[in-house]
DNA sequence: CTTTACTTTGGGAACGCTCCCAAAGTTGGG
DNA sequence: CCCAACTTTGGGAGCGTTCCCAAAGTAAAG
């Protein structure tokens, strides 16, 4: 089925003149006479001629291809970062091979070997809530592949990284709280390996602690955010003796899958019980009540993390250093609090 | 920056052996002594070694990368469906190269480009709203490169279609708006170049004719899919000398836009006017009132497609009809009907 | 009219692998 | 003890490019 692929050879044949002027009129070098450049070019056109990738990378040991991992695609944060990541790495001429790891280390890793096997450039990842051992990705500094972490980051891997505001957002989310009157904060976090969730959590703390609200440990619960099991949690903060009167939720989805919970059982919101998510999901603002969060710049981060990549590609210096670039987040008021 | 990377050679080397002796062991073949294969199977793991897919393609032809351009990426849909077609590539032992074209001709060809410069071995797409002329996806057939449509798909071009049954999903939406009494029932429908569009379209006026309800031209309206337009198109329904009692709309963006702009003007969904959508978006279950909407299988469509382009790469035959499979849907009512 | 310099071209090696064919080694039946 | 048959290995060609070096052609300068 597959046809005989237009190669330089076919070109230089039919024109007969070398391959190497060939190839050199085809990569614009600057050592070829116009008119067999012009001839080249309108013979490669009309022969539909695709350039081979195979033979170019293994000439140039470079794919123009950059990798990215991300845990989940069912809600819109990584769906929507890839978005602003395929901006930037279009803009620059690289293409991107997307793969989502569903959570599992071992996905993780199996991913991570394809990227290799396909010999991107450089890989862009988030990793699992489930990572703690980075072997897999320290294979790739050790073959020279540049790696840039975004949102979920590990902390022992010196390479650069971007990461939000968690602590100012959630310090706001919680100060917000204070000011509504509400004095029983329950934070329902993710799993305490994520770094961005123990940021989360300083924040809260510090909220706490500014506005002299005594910090109970019964209203902070850590979870492994499979959002089926959020009704536990909302169950066992709805029958704590004294009930919270609000809850900070660790990101949307959690807050929504709450506040679906908590209009079951009757109670209502804000007024007996407010809650807030973190990252401004495109459902937040359409659910009833609308959902107080705080808004991180999805797009921007994607964007950013392949610039850092781009960089690392780009300069060959040894001893450069990796940036940890942090944006700045925003507290979005609506009905829920 | 870029180091050494391993080689079947340096492996050969190291043992003393010849480099097909290498390439042998490590690609299973059967003729090599088992204590060779496990002493080059071991070496090579402690190398890290990786297998060059720039060779590998450029010897066998063939990238096992598939590839999927998808018109927009910042609703559920589409990442969904990317999700069961990435599933069903990874069972395959293919990887997958994902790129939107953001409703635009243009970055689809461009895209279309980059897809046939990487050599996929096969291609799935869905098109974009202004997409009508397909010479870009026609010079993949011309280069024995297999295609699969999905969801919007090219009429002109015979190769493996996946659908689902549109006009049963809009005749059955319509005809549940009749049966709750709605008589001068809207339709704000896509583009009508579309044929998803065209197909609801059709069970829309098939559910009228049955139940003998007259068609209003009035109440027909074709827009871009811009969801900021939708505010033109609903307020001309609501302005119309005999306002609608229902709208069915084209997909549940828009019909959740509908759902935002109608409430703000105080009317009461679905005793007003009744709103369906169709999709079953993540969504629309949580909005209020929930939307009631056509259910499609969307992941269930990504691995269908995905199998479908495997089916074409396995077999060469010339003469393989190319199949076009249309899935169920399902009315799932809710609130705004 | 020769020398120098510059422009344009061709040929070959290399990238890392697979695959084919031939060679070497091993076993066993006559 | 020889030849056939089978197992295991090595060497070389080739996949489609790029890149380097040398060769050829051309123009300018002495």
């Amino acid at each position: 089925m597959k046809k005989h692929q237009t190669t330089i050879f076919d070109i230089a044949k039919e024109l007969g003149i070398s391959k190497s002027t060939v190839s050199r009129a085809l990569t614009g070098h600057p050592s070829v006479h116009e008119q067999t450049r012009d001839k080249v070019l309108k013979l490669a056109n009309q022969l539909e001629y695709q350039r081979n990738m195979f033979s170019i990378g293994l000439m140039k040991k470079a794919s123009h291809t950059l990798g990215i991992i991300v845990p989940e695609f069912s809600r819109s944060f990584f769906p929507q970062l890839i978005i602003g990541a395929q901006e930037r790495a279009k803009e620059a001429g690289y293409n991107l091979i997307i793969s989502q790891s569903d959570e599992s280390y071992e996905t993780e890793v199996s991913n991570a070997q394809v990227m290799l096997t396909h010999q991107v450039d450089g890989l862009l990842i988030s990793i699992t809530r489930e990572t703690n051992n980075f072997e897999h990705l320290k294979l790739f500094q050790r073959k020279g592949i540049p790696i840039v972490f975004f949102n979920r980051v590990c902390d022992e891997m010196i390479v650069p990284k971007v990461i939000v505001e968690d602590q100012e957002g959630a310090f706001a989310a919680v100060e917000h709280l204070i000011a509504r009157g509400k004095r029983r904060i329950a934070h329902l976090s993710g799993p305490e390996s994520l770094s961005i969730c123990k940021r989360r959590k300083a924040g809260y703390m510090t909220a706490l602690a500014k506005h002299q609200v005594p910090f109970d440990e019964d209203l902070l619960v850590h979870y492994d955010l499979a959002i089926n099991k959020v009704k536990i949690y909302v169950n066992y903060f709805l029958n704590l003796k004294e009930r919270p009167d609000a809850i900070f939720c660790i990101n949307d989805p959690t807050a929504i899958e709450a506040i679906r919970l908590i209009k079951e059982t009757g109670l209502r919101i804000p007024e007996d019980i407010a809650i807030i998510g973190f990252s401004n999901d495109f459902v937040s603002s359409l659910i009833e009540p609308s959902l107080t969060t705080v808004e991180q710049p999805i797009k921007e981060m994607g964007r950013t993390a392949t610039q850092l990549l781009l960089d690392q590609i780009d300069r060959d210096v040894a001893d450069w250093k990796a940036p940890t670039v942090v944006l700045k987040t925003k507290l979005i008021v609506r009905n829920s609090s």
